[in-house]
DNA sequence: CAGTTTATATAGAACGTGTATATAGTTGCT
DNA sequence: AGCAACTATATACACGTTCTATATAAACTG
């Protein structure tokens, strides 16, 4: 194993910027998808940690908090979530996913599971060991990221 | 290490896009990218492989032709690449990227690595192993969902 | 050489996203 | 209590992204 250098690690970013971004893309294409990666992400995460605000979705995906709105908006419209109000802050609202919502992401996971998979299977272990920790590897980068 | 159910393979493939999606979002717009993820992948690809054709960009970034002549109208208008007559077929046009898509590229190379360098130099040479064979597997797998 | 196919461009529509600003509600200080 | 500052969300506007459908021009085919 190379020991790494900061070129080394620099360029790891860029990689991991690329491909990570095209393969999500392709996945969700390739699978049929209509509704935008955010739009998923916003479902998961409310379904993962419960009714959230607005600006805390907006934080939690790096998006404005105006393109959030615009999000909840069309999410709202097709039914998958709805606003309710925040008994502690009559200013704010905290959007709850709806069972529609809840069977749409399901489905969504569904189908990219199914286009996934054949090329998953072709794997060995250590490569989807490889994958399963590079998923949470890139979920505390960005997490990371995102504090400051 | 655990053997890997159907069901787990198929979360894997959620949370790889998810996941994914995210962290190249968080890190582009944490570097203060103003321009998209697949143009800059267009002036990579380009640099990587030579002139192309605007189709082919626009399949191996699984975008539709349409789009790909927008976001090389873009580019060619910032002079970040330019279209030049293919010798063997009169319909098409190559793309060719100039020193200022080439720099732009590099620009962007070196924010993005500056933003995340700090989080994976804390990571140990194990997880840098995993988040670099990753990168190389992900780009496998964009292109076989790309081939069907 | 006429008909079909291919490569790109254009038109039109909807979504995604940013900046700037408006509106309404909350908090802190006196 | 009252006012100033702050906060949560919404709205307005602009531009980029992406799709489907179609037009245009060139290449291939029999």
């Amino acid at each position: 194993m190379v020991s790494w250098s900061p070129e080394g690690i620099d360029q790891l970013s860029a990689r991991l910027i690329s491909q990570g971004s095209r393969f999500a893309r392709t996945a969700s294409r390739k699978s049929g998808e209509q509704r935008s990666l955010i739009a998923l992400r916003v479902l998961s995460n409310l379904l993962q940690e419960g009714d959230l605000r607005i600006g805390e979705l907006a934080q939690r995906e790096t998006i404005t908090q105006p393109a959030m709105t615009a999000t909840v908006n069309r999410l709202e419209e097709d039914g998958l979530v709805e606003r309710r109000a925040d008994p502690a802050d009559a200013r704010a609202a905290v959007v709850h996913v709806t069972q529609a919502g809840a069977a749409e992401l399901e489905a969504f996971r569904m189908r990219a599971a199914a286009r996934v998979r054949p090329h998953l299977e072709r794997l060995g272990e250590d490569d989807l060991a490889v994958l399963a920790r590079a998923a949470d590897l890139l979920g505390d980068l960005a997490d990371r990221l995102n504090e400051r």
